[in-house]
DNA sequence: TGGTAAATTTAGTCTTGACTAAAATAAAGT
DNA sequence: ACTTTATTTTAGTCAAGACTAAATTTACCA
């Protein structure tokens, strides 16, 4: 059995060289800010992971996955967002909450309640806030979606995935009314990269600002 | 909050000293036996817990809780439980299963978890085993059932606890067809701490070893 | 009552994963 | 190309919680 810190270091060096921001390299310091960890702490914890062979180490340069260490980080991803789904469906836990909860249960629960939580889901895809959820034997659909910044004015678009990073700004998403499957209309967007008025549904329009709209993803429609 | 580690401590020694089977004195042999540790190292976590406040420590004689130390383990014990019913309950899980999964996640749960589950348990007082469950407030109702294997020929009795100490033994009562409430009455018994015959309700008559009896609790009835 | 066996504690070590401070390397600007 | 700055690594600590081996205390029995 991997440490937990372990398993959560795959985790964040996964989601960083595959997230929608785009890093060109995993660095020392991104991933030390990410764990929240000094940058020496994650040159040790580095240098011990490319000893075990779970990821390639080029000094000064930064880190790549490979194939064990991929695995086992889809593994953890895999339990973290079915954890959050069924947080969220079956123990009725908010957008903003479910992650933090997650955080420490995914360590924690064995095969059995990773298979009888997929089950009793239905075997889901996607995860709470539109993640794609890895399978069984860790494969993943990576999607991409346009931002809702980057949406033109009067397009509509459907929220398909939220990012979870931060749980103030998933609860103000979420007392806005967005939800997975939302249709949103940009009324307007303000110059200078100002705020862009929405209108959810047959809601009233709202204001929202860029830095909210750029960590919300969308489909637009026709 | 207090270590993994700490919890489980706590929470050993308050079930060695209300268990069922009353020792006089919890020594360290014991509560390091119980843990799966040396003596040594048992030694050294007394004496920090000592150093806290959590219990009173009597060098080469044994120990016993505190009032802080008492809470802790029952906060612990009621996270123990209650998970073990949800796990029962809510996840189809079987008897001799609930204890490994609720050993690890007890220590993963936050407050808002417990309050969740318990609210969808119906605030229960009994948990999947037949152990009370501690309320919020650190209130517990200790039970005192008879042990099967005290009951006379001829008796019948209610299944109100067994004891969880052993999955396999679990497993075993579990296929035996015995549950919660099931009503059994002594057969036979045969002479020398021999064994018993059972008749569980409408079942056939079935065999059971001492051993096994012993850790049945019933309730007697007429 | 003294001697031995069992239980307990002490002393010292190890591993994990964090930290700070200092040294080394890379990058960027003049 | 050289210097300054930022990043990264190295070196050395620390705390938690386990371990083994040795020393100590208790308990029991002749």
């Amino acid at each position: 059995m991997l440490s937990q810190s372990i398993e959560d270091y795959l985790k964040t060096i996964y989601k960083l060289q595959h997230g929608s921001d785009a890093p060109t390299q995993v660095t020392t310091s991104l991933l030390a800010e990410r764990m929240g960890v000094t940058a020496a702490s994650a040159t040790n914890m580095i240098k011990k992971l490319a000893e075990m062979n779970l990821l390639e180490y080029a000094p000064y340069k930064g880190v790549a996955l490979r194939a064990a260490g991929e695995k086992i980080a889809l593994e953890t991803i895999r339990h973290h967002r079915l954890i959050e789904l069924y947080l969220s469906e079956a123990l009725g836990y908010s957008w903003d909450a479910v992650d933090a909860e997650a955080e420490r249960l995914e360590h924690a629960i064995s095969e059995e309640f990773e298979e009888r939580i997929d089950r009793m889901l239905g075997y889901p895809t996607i995860g709470a806030h539109g993640e794609p959820i890895p399978d069984k034997n860790g494969q993943i659909e990576e999607q991409t979606y346009a931002r809702l910044s980057d949406i033109e004015r009067g397009q509509r678009a459907v929220v398909k995935r939220v990012s979870d990073r931060d749980a103030a700004m998933l609860r103000y998403m979420n007392d806005m009314g967005l939800r997975l499957g939302t249709v949103v209309k940009v009324c307007e967007k303000a110059p200078f990269k100002g705020p862009l008025t929405l209108l959810i549904e047959a809601d009233q329009p709202q204001t929202l600002g860029l830095e909210v709209a750029h960590h919300i993803f969308v489909d637009p429609v026709r």
